[in-house]
DNA sequence: GTCTATAGAAGGATAGAC
DNA sequence: GTCTATCCTTCTATAGAC
């Protein structure tokens, strides 16, 4: 057939990168097919590839996209800040539990399909998300040499924050308990104690 | 051909059940076809179905076992623990790193496959993973109550620790900076931080 | 811009020989 | 206990009509 009446390039791009990024975050990339990614775009399969030259692909702009927002967004963020590390960290706790809980498919995406990722283009990704870390990292070093924080170890700590925060997203489903500033409350109470326990032994 | 001379079919069960584990933990349960396990078994495709009924059953029964392994032996450390609060954190911390770091594959998978479970597969493995997730929760629970610990929170605690102690296992390689005991003492620390640290207020 | 149709490869699982 | 052979399905990606 023809170009359905109504049809739209621009729309039909951004559902295709909608309707994958739901399906990869719900049944992984290599259980979802073209075609499954069509029906949800409401398009035959073979329409997808004037947007993708290849499924590979589609993960990839994906998980940059997701990168480059994360990055942008806490950057501006950070400009934003005084210098004060106990202030960034916090701030740095409330930017990175709402902005993966309000992205809760991509972030799922980006950590569990980096696998599934070219070789290539896995360390294209992998840059982006060390420096991402690398920013966490620098606010701890500098809240460590300036006496502000006491760490136990600088890069493990950077670890473990990252590690628990984005852990939220796997429990969190928004008609909980828990509203969402006294989850935002409880991490950073556990994050002050996470960066202040360092004895001077360490 | 007729039963291959040598060939054993309790050791070929292992073997499946060892190549399934490393080639899931590697490139995901949706990645790998039956194919590619008889390749890494030694066998072909067909004689798979031996040793499991379908490729579902394959994934379930290694996560099974996997929490099964998991529940028996923090059940007989927790045993032989004396009552301290402070004690038993300080165990499962070590416990759960040396555990999940010597099953890289398993934990992975554990973490990584429940959405490519059956449903029914689904809620067995749930419930298996959050009877172990209960047992840290009492520790924490108990060690609130008798004001050995000041938690933030019992639940979003018992989840935090949960997922930085695993966090370990994405980026440890065994050939790093730090040595397991090092990385157990800074964990250590870095949970007793995060367990003292709720004021009176909460 | 989207459709239909299909090539060509690969997948899960089974049957029957040995 | 394992092999070969194969059925049938599904997949990615492309070609060409409209």
């Amino acid at each position: 057939m023809a170009r359905k009446s109504g049809s739209d390039g621009k729309k039909t791009a951004r559902e295709l990168r909608e309707a994958a990024t739901r399906l990869f975050a719900k049944y992984g990339y290599a259980a979802v097919s073209m075609r499954q990614i069509a029906t949800e775009v409401g398009v035959q399969a073979g329409a997808l590839y004037l947007y993708t030259p290849d499924k590979q692909t589609l993960l990839y702009q994906i998980m940059d996209r997701h990168m480059d927002d994360l990055l942008k967004a806490w950057r501006e963020k950070l400009e934003q800040l005084d210098g004060d590390p106990m202030t960034k960290i916090e701030q740095f706790v409330r930017f990175h539990i709402r902005f993966h809980l309000n992205r809760g498919d991509e972030i799922f995406i980006a950590y569990m399909e980096l696998r599934n990722l070219s070789e290539e283009n896995f360390d294209l990704i992998e840059r982006k998300r060390r420096a991402y870390e690398g920013l966490l990292g620098e606010i701890l070093k500098d809240g460590n040499a300036s006496g502000r924080f006491s760490l136990c170890d600088t890069k493990l700590s950077s670890y473990a924050i990252i590690a628990m925060l984005t852990g939220v997203s796997t429990w969190y489903k928004g008609d909980g308990r828990l509203s969402l500033d006294k989850i935002e409350e409880i991490y950073l109470c556990m994050v002050r104690g996470l960066v202040s326990q360092g004895g001077p032994k360490r």
